[in-house]
DNA sequence: CGGGACTTTGACACCTCTCAACTCTCGTGG
DNA sequence: CCACGAGAGTTGAGAGGTGTCAAAGTCCCG
């Protein structure tokens, strides 16, 4: 199994780190795993560069991807120390690992644990909005709304235009939104045919509108 | 407004706690507000008696409901002092506040600190579980995940049988799920009609195929 | 240049929402 | 004691939105 690989790993990262006593980055590419549903859950990691997709698969197969983390985001938060979910990374990227029970403990690091406890408590609120997002809106909103919190994390501003980079595929925005590939890929036409956004390719876009697509 | 009401109140309770230093249960009558989204977030709530309805309004007024709060469960987490949800007892019932900086602090009280970091990763998990049904389940699915969940917490066993309180209305239900009154009593109706459960009145329901409703 | 993955588009079916009518329960008042 | 009205729940018919299936288009990389 890929489990004690990854876990290993990290762990031996977070053993250099206590050693040299700052923060060890481990590097990870595309699509390689930084844990799976059922791992135990020794750390919790913040993403230092690249994109991290955040998904669960059910019994009956379907997924659901929890969140996409961007730099400065924290993930990892495990109940009864295993995690639930798995997470991968969408781009190159990389990471710090910082030990899961850091989050009981306030002596060794009070500064961390303070991040950490934050950081929780953003990660509840921003479930929630995704709850809201799942539950109240029709299709063509939810990608505005996906677009629009993908602006405020990572867009570009040059000569007055906001350029998005939308760096994960229409199938993993579908089972963050609750979609299907195909009425993503509707939702991002009709809102270039309105005039909101444009795309150079699929991973590009360009925001016209930024008003109608908060409006959203 | 009710606000400052509510808010001094709790903060009464608790400063009877802190002299008494045994923690105040504060009573709740059905459909009284705990705290309002807004709110300043001083106090985490452990729900002793009844049930509560957590929710979040959004700008076009649709309500989404975040959880449903029974005995033993812990609500109010809020990120940067402000609460983002309203809470609102569904039943009569009764709460106990714990100051929420006692998050930040474990030297005061480290068993209280290390509970309230527990509920809080609870609380993650069970966002995420909420996000994967409200994204990736049929109606009917739905009504059978929301009885059975339901019933894994309040439900009562008297010879052979599994009966569920069901205290909320049809409306809360589906602000839960994500759909209108309507198709929540479509579902109900059906999983009668299919024979896993019996309805007594709509608030009484009666589980004859556990196992059905498990597989939904 | 060619193959494969990803994306877009179209046609159609189906599920859920909307709107409306009806039932049931409960509390109020004649 | 019964009539009445209000609120909640259920049921039905029809409309609309999203999923499904299929095919064509696009991009990337060998």
């Amino acid at each position: 199994m890929l489990h004690t690989t990854i876990t290993n790993r990290t762990a031996d990262l977070c053993q250099t780190r206590l050693a040299r006593r700052r923060p060890a980055e481990r590097k990870l590419y595309a699509g390689q795993h930084l844990f799976h549903q059922g791992d135990d859950a020794a750390f919790i990691f913040e993403v230092t560069k690249g994109t991290m997709r955040q998904s669960r698969i059910c019994e009956t197969g379907e997924r659901q991807i929890i969140g996409f983390a961007h730099p400065g985001d924290m993930i990892g938060f495990a109940e009864d120390g295993a995690q639930r979910t798995s997470c991968e990374a969408i781009t190159d990227g990389s990471v710090i690992a910082y030990r899961h029970d850091a989050l009981g403990i306030v002596g060794m690091n009070p500064e961390l644990h303070d991040r950490l406890v934050a950081a929780a408590l953003h990660q509840i609120t921003s479930l929630q909005e995704h709850c809201m997002m799942l539950g109240r809106k029709s299709a063509t909103n939810k990608v505005a709304a996906f677009l629009s919190d993908l602006a405020a994390r990572t867009s570009k501003h040059l000569n007055g235009n906001t350029y998005i980079h939308v760096p994960m595929p229409r199938c993993d925005i579908a089972d963050y939104l609750g979609l299907t590939t195909e009425t993503v890929s509707r939702g991002f036409t009709q809102l270039r045919k309105e005039g909101v956004i444009a795309l150079r390719d699929a991973h590009h876009v360009t925001l016209l509108r930024p008003d109608l697509l908060m409006a959203a």
